[in-house]
DNA sequence: TTGAAGTTTCAGTATTTTTCGAAAACAAGA
DNA sequence: TCTTGTTTTCGAAAAATACTGAAACTTCAA
């Protein structure tokens, strides 16, 4: 396999894959991309290397952005901007995990803790309803606070240290 | 807010989420359905609590069952198959995490050690991309090995004795 | 063996999501 | 202020995905 082959086997996987951690595709291959460039590139570079859009480009370039997970760099005396990727998978890792967080797990939380709270009645039903929503609220409860920890953490080698206190 | 807008709340919060999770919306709402039902249903019911035609509300159940978030319990002199959800938390956590790890991780971890091993050449462009590639890798086989202790854990409260690890 | 009750499949349709591309907005230098 | 290079926006088109409805199939009791 050559360099070529490789670099573009690698953007589609981590594309495809994208799609399954709420990422769109093209996102995901604009950071494939960055990540395996040594330096930055321009709106140009992308849009040509991947034959997308400007448009499609620039709007997730600055998702990506949002997500925490590139950068951009000016260069003196250059109009245009160069994206580039961090390349530390426990950054890329935690910044992720926070985002997600922040989009599906914290609004799970909320609806949980508010049916809990204001279901009215103690029929057979609610009280099953009761029952599951506070079973997959405390459950909620437990993985928010392992990701906090996570993100606070900084990423780190936090994981496989963890891992070897699991695993003795 | 009374039973049922508690319940349609539950059921419509669980089936967005479920889209983030790689579970399509009305699989999770079937799903959610289930969980909060006392008793097993027929398709028939299913059908008609969510208005969703037939053909879909079979093919979804079947999904879950794949899945192995739902069981189909026959009752004797009926012809009709009931179907009950597991209530577990636990259980459903490590059905998912599992399921996901099959179709997610592993192709994942394949591609990658593949590129790995395969690609040719020592510009600095391969460098770059074998520096990347092995990160990725490392960090995958972490995560991989992190979920089959829990999954082979069989859920019980591993997560919440980790965190009591993690706390301290 | 028949047919009633139920399940499964699948082609076509609808919906949702993604992408494109052209035009508008913007920034900086002349 | 005008020009030029660049970024951003946004409606329309395409692609992907999910859903329907009806026909085909299965099963079992009579």
């Amino acid at each position: 396999m050559n360099y070529s082959e490789a670099k573009a086997k690698f953007i589609q996987t981590w594309g495809s894959l994208g799609s399954h951690w709420g990422i769109n595709r093209t996102m995901a291959q604009i950071h494939a991309l960055l990540l395996v460039s040594r330096q930055a590139l321009s709106t140009e570079d992308i849009m040509h290397e991947l034959t997308i859009s400007r448009g499609n480009t620039n709007m997730n370039v600055r998702a990506l952005i949002d997500w925490g997970l590139v950068d951009k760099e000016l260069r003196a005396g250059e109009r245009r901007e160069y994206f580039y990727a961090f390349k530390d998978v426990n950054v890329i890792a935690r910044q992720i995990a926070q985002e997600r967080k922040k989009r599906e797990l914290d609004p799970l939380r909320k609806v949980l803790k508010q049916i809990n709270e204001e279901v009215q009645g103690d029929s057979p039903g609610v009280k099953e309803l009761k029952k599951v929503t506070s079973n997959v609220a405390d459950f909620s409860d437990v993985t928010n606070q392992m990701l906090e920890v996570f993100v606070k953490s900084g990423g780190g080698n936090w994981l496989s240290n963890l891992l070897l206190k699991i695993m003795k």
